[in-house]
DNA sequence: CGTCCACGTCTAC
DNA sequence: TAGACCTGGACGG
């Protein structure tokens, strides 16, 4: 999806367009599988992030509290396409299938794939602390359970469990590993023991693509700078991902991993087995 | 025209 | 650990 930047600012657009704004109301569009959303009270909408989770917190408008202040969780996940889109009057967007009215326009969750979803809720306890937002809870959640199954895994697939590293996605995991200097099919609980770096990484990455506006791929398209500005930015940030120049290798999720091809030399066992950066691997990382 | 591919979960053998 | 869930863009014949 969209991952950790791109939810990120997802958050941010939905509090700018909607701030000072009542909604009344929410219509789903019936092409969409998922839940009917009912709101039956003048509302206003406030949104945070965490990792790929999204939280619209949706409580009585102050202007119509008479009795108490009624506050709601709307969870959501933007799928591999879902973004936020502020729609002005008389327009209709297409592939929209939440939205939210005002007088004055709608704010519409667009998803042109439709693996976005929602819920009533909250944040979802099997999904780990932000790496960004909650950097030195996401360090403990790693840390405390290194000794768990999940890490014997290799670390390019570890970086993909949202329950160890809510927000690192394809995209994500590829930039991160790029800049550490270690084999990324070693196991995670031994990556992470040798190259405690990759937190750092996880945070420093995906706050860079955050600065940049995120990704602008396909569908998703960041709202506060021009397609000049967030290319050129974008293309010196990403290093690996969609490189030709790298490797690529189907990992056991049916997703494809990107990696410097540096891992590929087989003569220099030396780096697979001990996954030891090779001297070739350091002094590329370096220059 | 067709086939492959895409920032992600889910659930069912 | 396959598939299922989806649309549409890129590219091949």
């Amino acid at each position: 999806m969209p991952e950790l930047a791109e939810l990120k600012l997802t958050a941010e657009y939905v509090n700018k367009m909607t701030e000072g704004k009542v909604f009344h109301g929410v219509a789903k569009n019936p092409e969409h599988k998922g839940e009917e959303i009912t709101i039956d009270f003048p509302f206003v909408i406030e949104a945070q992030s965490r990792g790929k989770e999204l939280m619209l917190t949706i409580s009585t408008a102050p202007d119509f509290v008479t009795d108490q202040v009624e506050v709601k969780h709307l969870m959501m996940g933007m799928g591999m396409s879902g973004h936020f889109k502020w729609v002005k009057p008389g327009s209709v967007e297409k592939h929209a299938h939440l939205v939210f009215k005002t007088d004055t326009g709608t704010l519409a969750f667009v998803d042109v794939r439709r693996f976005g979803k929602w819920k009533w809720g909250f944040w979802n306890k099997d999904r780990g602390p932000d790496p960004i937002s909650n950097y030195q809870a996401f360090v403990k959640n790693v840390i405390d359970n290194l000794h768990k199954k999940d890490f014997d895994k290799p670390i390019c697939e570890v970086l993909m469990n949202q329950r160890w590293f809510n927000g690192i996605g394809n995209y994500l995991r590829a930039e991160i590993l790029y800049r550490v200097c270690i084999d990324p099919f070693m196991s995670g609980r031994e990556a992470l023991t040798k190259c405690p770096e990759i937190f750092e990484e996880c945070k420093s990455v995906s706050e860079m693509a955050y600065q940049l506006g995120g990704g602008e791929l396909k569908d998703w398209k960041n709202p506060f700078e021009t397609i000049e500005e967030i290319n050129q930015g974008w293309s010196d940030f990403m290093l690996c991902y969609g490189n030709p120049k790298m490797a690529t290798k189907m990992d056991s999720n049916g997703r494809r991993f990107w990696y410097d091809p540096i891992w590929n030399i087989s003569e220099d066992n030396w780096c697979h087995y001990s996954g030891m950066p090779s001297p070739q691997a350091y002094a590329n990382k370096v220059k």
